[in-house]
DNA sequence: GTCACACGGTGACCTGAGTCACGCGCGCCG
DNA sequence: CGGCGCGCGTGACTCAGGTCACCGTGTGAC
């Protein structure tokens, strides 16, 4: 194992200082590439595999004898926190099945602007575009906490969909998901200024944590982070977020944001 | 950023002193639904849904038998140039193979602002998300040209995906290019100033333009349509073409626009 | 021909928002 | 407990580029 002390507060909360410099090599080094597999599929010893591989709902209905043989397939690795599952031009062809841990998908500009894409949470998938075409990576995926991951090499693909064909469906209608939202967010891009798209970003977020947990809020993301989700800079998003609380669409409360999902809402509406 | 904007396509040619206006409603009132089918994939008659089938690479290696399996499912359908294939919005569960013509992507603000997102010909296929996702559209789709299309409904997919298992690949592959296509414009319209985009529409078409008939040309796209493909105005678009003519970048002739392709892929290089 | 659009070119103006700079408070660690 | 690093808040400046306004020209219809 190369990393040891896993990478400080991630570079998620890589600071706007330093955004410029070249991040410190020792943690950038622990790819895909070099993570050790925790378990081979081929081992005797793949119940850890199997138990992870149920909590994906496209695999829930699969007998016995096909989740070992999916199994067979799969290889678990994990990532510490703040390192690079992918990078941006890489080649790779493996895809991902994220079953612990929150990761993020962003791009970096050479000017060291950053755009985050989306976050991820297990149970979900990420870089099965590789699986397809032979294009190098088109994004980043960067471990937001300590991650585990199932890897299927695209030499196994066909052979995946064989076990479940149900996978080639999920597969379309992941990409057809990830369409629309790139869509939504290029509209945003194109015909909404960064107030509009920060506003946005804050009830996105603020619904999911209501949905997950019951409460509007958007909590561990920093200002920074908003705005790399908006596509805009920290100064604006702050700038947003302290004019929507003087108008008491949200309150903050420290460090955490108490979003009125309605009043921000038809906040949005009324352009 | 500001698309200025306007409608549209038959209307291509719209006025900008037109923009605000509705268009004429007999125009866009011509939609899929209304759209009369030419012939029905049932009947006896479907040599022509069969001929123009072989023109996709996908479909050009199955039996006679498989190819009338398949055209059963389809239905031939015409759509006079500046028409709606596809409104942004729309229910719709219907996937369009483009035979002949050539189409526009785009979306459209409330306020008439316009974004292409791309312009297919023929051999290509739209609308395909609808399919597996219940979504509405997620864009226009508008005839550029009179359009031949063939119409495969949701309820047929799977079974098309029996008669050619490839399909599946050719949407997965066909959704991976798309958001390949999607997070490098949200690259340009994140990390790059306007006259870089312009100057990567130019490119791309030029390029296109050189692979298919050997010159590397833009022609049959007005200042406006390339502004709308670069997320910017009709103005700005202008301005950078007279700019790069004036460094020798392009020649323009008439009201077509000559690219060294060389001069300016260097051009967009050195930012 | 000529009339009328549609398209293209360009100047002037003005504003959104990126950027710089700096100060503040909190939380962590020696 | 004192410092220091990190995240946040805000003012000031600047400028890319959207917008408005207007004109010239090519072109297609009749």
């Amino acid at each position: 194992m190369r990393v040891v002390g896993a990478p400080i507060g991630a570079f998620g909360d890589q600071c706007r200082r330093r955004r410029l410099q070249k991040p410190p090599p020792f943690v950038y080094d622990y790819r895909s590439d070099s993570a050790p597999p925790i378990h081979r599929g081929m081992d005797v010893q793949n119940e850890p595999i199997i138990a992870r591989l149920k909590a994906f709902p496209m695999f829930s209905d699969l007998s016995a004898e096909d989740l070992a043989s999916l199994a067979g397939m799969l290889t678990l690795r994990q990532f510490p926190k703040g390192s690079f599952v992918i990078s941006q031009n890489d080649k790779g062809s493996v895809m991902y099945l994220l079953v612990a841990g929150r990761v993020k998908v962003s791009l970096a500009s050479p000017e060291g602007k950053e755009l985050a894409l989306n976050y991820l949470e297990a149970p979900s998938h990420f870089g099965e575009m590789s699986l397809v075409d032979a294009e190098p990576r088109s994004a980043d995926v960067i471990a937001v906490s300590d991650v585990e991951v199932l890897c299927l090499d695209a030499r196994d693909l066909s052979a995946a969909i064989q076990v479940q064909p149900k996978l080639a469906l999920t597969l379309i209608a992941t990409l057809s998901r990830r369409v629309r939202s790139l869509i939504g967010r290029l509209e945003d891009m194109a015909f909404h200024d960064a107030t509009h798209r920060v506003m946005r970003v804050l009830l996105n977020v603020a619904t999911a944590s209501y949905e997950a947990r019951g409460v509007p809020v958007v909590e561990g993301l920093t200002h920074y982070e908003v705005a790399t989700l908006a596509g805009t800079s920290r100064e604006t998003a702050s700038r947003v977020i302290s004019q929507l609380a003087k108008e008491g669409v949200v309150g903050t409360k420290g460090r955490r944001v108490i979003v009125d999902l309605f009043a921000l809402r038809d906040r949005i509406e009324r352009d």
